[in-house]
RNA sequence: GCCCCCAUCGUCUAGUGGCCCAGGACGUCGGGUUCUCAAUCCGAAAACCGGGGUUCGACUCCCCGUGGGGGUACCA
């Protein structure tokens, strides 16, 4: 048997966090057994803007490295892979349930429903629909008609007995039939709905294992309803633990976007991807670039493996001490019999873990390539830079080191080498130079500058200690003034790295204008 | 209300009856190193939801509570 699995989102314009969840774990399962993995619309619903609405999700697994081998953009055996294009068999599935006695058309107006519905609650029993409208033959049908009533097509579930199913995940699960009720599979109007559409579609598509969130688990009884009704042969299941939010069990939404902001964490993972944002002119407006969808990532310049190793974990675990895989690993270990059964909440702080290790296997060429374009969209550079700035911007981020987190970072450490007068932060001042004597210090480690022969680290170093010596000072004590007049800010770099990427002119430069403001 | 699922440190998790006075990771706290920050090293605090069983022995099995979550749509 060849596995086949697949991701079927529906084109709502952005790629979610669980989303994503969902689709690496089809994806590496069908990875794993040499199967396809095949990524199919469920835009039964939404009709217009579906490719607006779709591209963002096609862009972010692109990103993250999930391949599909049949659907939208590849096509494939079974094309069409959108659902709205594939509704006359929807219909004809619906025309054979109907046929056969596993569905009925059913003439009761919501307002009918709604009033069992009620009186069920009020007497504490499940719900199940006393099919007081139901047509079981045309003559019922035509009086109904007569009436002007309009008739959708619902299941006719069995009233007894149960179904069991054996998820992968959770095990055996039982259902009791009776507790199932008669949902709509088709509307008046002919169109048809979401679980009928997914049960078609997962047979015609050969679609061997079920890989989805388990917010779906109860949906199963009638899914499996139907497919055994249409005589389809069952799926395997699995169910996935829902990815939660920050903090919490409950399901990760991107509606409930400011209650998560009140999670810390969250929010400074958040506020540090705005201010990367703000400074390439990208609008970071909350609804369409928050931590909840994929986008918000790589705008910043987090890697993708980072993203797809982390949620790997969300959920699932290969041991008591593996964490890091590589794809090969990850593809190669992955398994359904290891997944959680529990919610496992989304932390943005082990994916900000995540991303640091990866970040920290990064060549110096790697960042630069991931780096430089954010340099350039933020105007810091001419686009295309000259060989000066990009060899500048090459050197900070070998100064700067782990201090880069995310290739977005690099706008905080490059700024202040590549504009003429980077602005001076007030608290630095007041901290560093507004003290007194620190003008008698610049203005002798200034003269020591002069005298450097060779504008490198080691000269440069051995400058400082000789004016801090002489000054009685401790190095620190000349490092922290010398640092903020030539950077403007408290924190960055190794002290030498700055003076030897700014040079000898621009270093003077900067420290003779911060003497007025010494003390 | 009814149905289903879930329950180990703050978080992700290991644990399939004795190896566990519960292991790893992130985070937190303390310390070392350091020109700041970052990194790094060392160390610490931190959990089996409760009650009953079963068993020589339960984190592990069963039952009941409690708590959390999902579903209950002519949404997907």
């Amino acid at each position: 048997m060849i596995v086949r699995t697949r991701f079927a989102p529906s084109p709502t314009g952005y790629l979610h966090i669980g989303g994503v969840r969902t689709a690496l774990f089809n994806w590496l399962f069908a990875r794993q057994h040499g199967g396809q993995f095949i990524l199919r619309i469920d835009d039964t619903d939404v009709a217009r803007n579906v490719d607006d609405a779709l591209a963002p999700i096609l862009a972010g697994l692109q990103w993250l490295g999930i391949d599909w081998d049949e659907g939208p953009g590849v096509g494939g055996p079974h094309a069409p892979y959108f659902q709205s294009q594939r509704a006359d068999g929807y219909r004809a599935a619906a025309e054979q349930l109907l046929a056969s006695g596993h569905a009925y058309r059913d003439f009761a107006t919501p307002e009918e429903l709604d009033e069992e519905r009620k009186a069920a609650q009020a007497a504490g029993k499940a719900f199940l629909y006393s099919r007081r409208f139901a047509a079981f033959d045309d003559a019922t049908a035509a009086r109904f008609e007569a009436e002007g009533r309009k008739a959708v097509v619902r299941l006719k579930m069995p009233r007894e007995g149960a179904l069991v199913i054996d998820d992968a995940v959770r095990g055996r699960v039982e259902f009791a039939w009776e507790r199932e009720q008669d949902h709509v599979i088709q509307r008046a109007d002919g169109s048809c709905l979401y679980h009928l559409a997914s049960v078609v579609d997962d047979h015609d598509l050969d679609i061997t294992h079920v890989i989805r969130a388990e917010e779906h688990l109860s949906n199963t009884p009638r899914q499996a309803y139907i497919a055994m009704s249409l005589g389809y042969e069952l799926p395997a299941y699995a169910h996935l633990p829902l990815v939660a939010e920050p903090g919490s069990r409950t399901k990760l939404s991107k509606r409930k976007l400011a209650q998560y902001l009140k999670n810390q964490d969250f929010r400074r993972v958040m506020e540090h991807g705005q201010a990367i944002a703000s400074r390439i002119g990208m609008p970071a407006d909350a609804d369409t670039f928050n931590p909840v969808i994929v986008d918000f990532y790589r705008a910043v310049g987090y890697l993708p493996w980072a993203i797809d190793n982390y949620l790997s974990l969300l959920g699932w675990s290969f041991d008591d001490k593996t964490e890091f895989f590589c794809r090969e690993e990850l593809i190669e270990k992955f398994s359904l019999g290891r997944i959680n059964s529990s919610p496992a909440s989304f932390d943005p702080k082990k994916l900000w873990a995540v991303q640091d290790h990866y970040q920290a296997t990064l060549s110096t060429d790697e960042k630069f390539v991931a780096m430089l374009p954010y340099v350039v969209k933020a105007g810091l550079v001419a686009d295309p830079p000259t060989d000066g700035q990009a060899a500048t911007v090459r050197r900070v981020i070998e100064a700067s080191g782990d201090r880069l987190k995310v290739a977005g970072d690099i706008l905080s450490y490059a700024d202040f080498f590549l504009v003429d007068e980077p602005e001076l932060d007030p608290e630095a001042v007041a901290k560093r130079l507004a003290t007194p004597g620190v003008r008698q210090h610049l203005e002798a480690f200034a003269t020591a500058l002069r005298a450097v022969k060779v504008f490198e680290l080691q000269p440069l170093e051995e400058a400082l200690k000789a004016t801090a010596d002489a000054a009685g000072l401790k190095v620190g004590d000349l490092v922290h003034p010398v640092r903020v007049a030539i950077t403007g800010r408290s924190v960055g770099p190794g002290l030498y790295d700055c003076l030897a990427i700014l040079g000898r002119e621009a270093s003077l430069a900067r420290i003779s204008r911060a003497l007025p403001l010494c003390g």
